[in-house]
DNA sequence: GACGGCTTCTGACATTTGTCATCGCCAGGC
DNA sequence: GCCTGGCGATGACAAATGTCAGAAGCCGTC
């Protein structure tokens, strides 16, 4: 019997899937959270096999939850279930200790397959995901740059972003600059679409 | 026995949601669908007497779909599903002859009332979003201003505006200006988030 | 038929944004 | 000890963006 955790801050979403996988012979929903920051604590005291972790959520995000889960509860694996195939989401999620990664739109018996291997210890990719993952790279963009981008994404400018950062706006525009030439934009708001829709940020 | 009719674009999530309404004793859902554009034949080959539309769905979205099927297939009444409540959206799902609008993060036995209560006639929606959209009034947008926000979604130059368009680009510029003000912004990518948001695109 | 509102355009203007060169500082690697 | 690369800054410049006023045509309403 693989004990499951699942967390997902849609009530609806995650009451269907516990349902679902529920009905599989050899799986057991032990517990469902509805956000991020409250999965370890779950885990500790209901001793899951998987957690499926959705990354959306409020409080921490998922891929922050699968890290802390690898640190604090080590038994239990983590396989991400997120609606964006994005390869720099699939990149993190590996460097934080993740053992699968799903998207939701796969069909329904890949969910289960991915559970149970992942309960046996296997590591689960889409082959298509994996492949843009390794053939895209890592983000080119320094610590800085990407925090410039993140805090432009509202559509804030220049004078807020130093603001908020604590530098002069002539830093910002060179960053901002910077950023917007390795995401091979022309524009900020295309810079900030294109590194978000990559994982960058 | 109620019938049903599902439609959304992740199969997953669409998978779960059936085997979880198929639970209940007086449901059936009778076909599921993972495009826009194949809901009204659907609803024509099966007659479900209730379609559950997901808004981001491919080829036409949710709310199109519940207008076509209002048009095509009157006796089946449309119950929109959705991850966001956004004002705009409940609107729009009123206009196109939707039953009722629940969102993905509602508890699971809301979703079965909203069904039987669509199934009988009613109109269902939540009351806090149904505030939210009264007091928020309609879009004070300009069809044209609203083009041209939406071309400027993706982080388009003016330049690029105006030739999709195909007008000048000191009207762009009015246009986006007017655009700006009316959405309370002081910026183009500001004005785009804000308008997105409220449901005005 | 006058009025208002939407559309489209022009021209002018101030401001913001993006680019580039250049500098000093500091940490790591070879 | 030197080189590289990230960080932070300045100054200058060109290009894009946002604002405003004005004008013409079109449509609907009162």
């Amino acid at each position: 019997m693989i004990r499951l955790l699942l967390a997902d801050d849609q009530e609806l979403i995650r009451a269907a899937l516990a349902v679902m996988l529920g009905l599989e012979d050899d799986f057991e929903v032990v517990v469902t959270v509805g956000r991020g920051d409250e999965v370890v604590e779950a885990a500790r005291a209901h001793r899951p096999d998987v957690a499926l972790l959705d990354i959306d959520m409020p409080g921490i995000d998922g891929l922050a939850a699968a890290g802390a889960l690898a640190h604090e509860v080590p038994e239990c694996r983590s396989l991400i279930l997120t609606t964006f195939g994005r390869p720099g989401y699939l990149r993190r999620a590996m460097e934080s200790g993740a053992y699968g990664f799903v998207v939701k739109d796969a069909p329904p018996d890949r969910l289960a397959d991915a559970v149970r291997r992942v309960a046996a210890g296997e590591r689960v990719v889409a082959p298509a995901l994996a492949a843009a993952t390794l053939s895209l790279g890592a983000s080119p963009l320094t610590p800085r740059e990407r925090d410039v981008l993140v805090a432009a994404r509202p559509g804030a400018t220049v004078a807020e972003i130093a603001s908020r950062l604590f530098l002069s706006e002539g830093t910002v525009r060179n960053y901002l600059s910077a950023a917007i030439a390795k995401a091979g934009a022309r524009n900020r708001a295309e810079a900030v679409r294109a590194a978000d829709e990559r994982g960058w940020l």
